[in-house]
DNA sequence: CAAACAAACTAACAAGTGTTAGTTTGTTAT
DNA sequence: ATAACAAACTAACACTTGTTAGTTTGTTTG
């Protein structure tokens, strides 16, 4: 276990306080009281309020990006790789719970990266797509417009941040072999 | 048709720099900019930002309790109600795509009405539940924590703001009966 | 012991924040 | 014409913002 340096420790604590009342809304100085000490101290560590968010964001988009390479290097079905996928979910939210609040609520306020930003999830959205309309042709996966089939899973993914924290109770396994009923079967007995 | 008046107007505008940039990063000054005055003219119409919030979340949150007490009078299947409130969202969300941002990004920042806020969609979380465990027990809902099924089907609903202006042709029944199949039956064929 | 370093501090800055007070302008009703 | 009103304006306020400069303190390394 690779103890934790100050600038990783003030990152943590940054994200915590981003998912709770924003990137805007928080300031250096709430961030230098949850880490009990003066405003000033904290450039000692991060060179901008911005940089925080960037490592927070960035990272993340990027283990998602890994995450969907893996995935399409397999040659499993559509049915599996659309698993493969919410399990991909699940695994990266609940271990980075309040940077995924970041990643949702607060990309637009990236500057220099957000080009970047926007290029990955536009990446990202658009191999989830394919494999959709491949599960189409296939005759796995339902005719549906694929955008909206998408957008609904999809939707459900990113929300996960929200949720996990709640259940301390819920072991991983058991949500994700949950989405997988509820996502790929529906709700309807 | 009734008339806009200028309050309504500002409001109208106000929630639309929300979605793009949250209520904290939108300075009245930007908001009289977007209405092409200054900003000290805003108050004129309105009494401050904080009842601008206010208006846009309280008016949504309220027509969804709303909407939730019809479909409980009604007797229709759980499945049935399922289906009334997917359309109630496709309703709601269409007509006040700019709203359901500052909705879903916003509420923390409401401060004498948060409280209503909470109890409000706490309130419908439980509608939702209990209907939800109502199918299960008649036998027309799968039998998986209700709490999962709740959220996978409810972050999807409540994310159709992000999605619904994106596609200008998609008409609205289309997409309603798009989303009961997908909810309902799941992506598997 | 001395040097180097990590990590805190105080003090201050320029710019931006929501908001108020008081005033001006043009339109509408009496 | 006069009064009333809606809606804009200028100027200013007290406070908060992210950030910089320079300094101090305590620990680790040579």
């Amino acid at each position: 276990m690779k103890q934790e340096t100050r600038q990783e420790e003030i990152i943590r604590v940054a994200a915590k306080l981003f998912k709770e009342k924003g990137y805007s809304a928080v300031t250096m100085r709430d961030l230098a009281t949850a880490m009990n000490i003066k405003a000033a101290s904290l450039y000692n560590h991060i060179n901008s309020k911005q940089d925080i968010l960037e490592s927070i964001i960035i990272s993340i988009a990027e283990k998602f990006t890994v995450g969907m390479t893996s995935v399409l290097a397999s040659n499993a079905t559509c049915i599996e790789k659309l698993k493969e996928i919410i399990a991909l979910h699940v695994e990266i939210s609940s271990q980075n719970i309040y940077g995924m609040a970041a990643l949702n609520h607060d990309w637009m306020h990236l500057e220099s990266q957000l080009n970047h930003y926007k290029k990955l999830r536009n990446d990202y959205e658009n191999d989830f797509k394919a494999i959709l309309i491949e599960g189409v042709s296939a005759g796995e996966i339902i005719d549906i417009k694929p955008d909206v089939m998408m957008f609904s899973v999809l939707t459900t993914l990113r929300s996960l941040y929200l949720w996990i924290p709640k259940k301390e109770d819920v072991n991983l396994q058991e949500l994700t072999s949950n989405l997988n009923e509820i996502l790929i079967k529906g709700v309807v007995k």
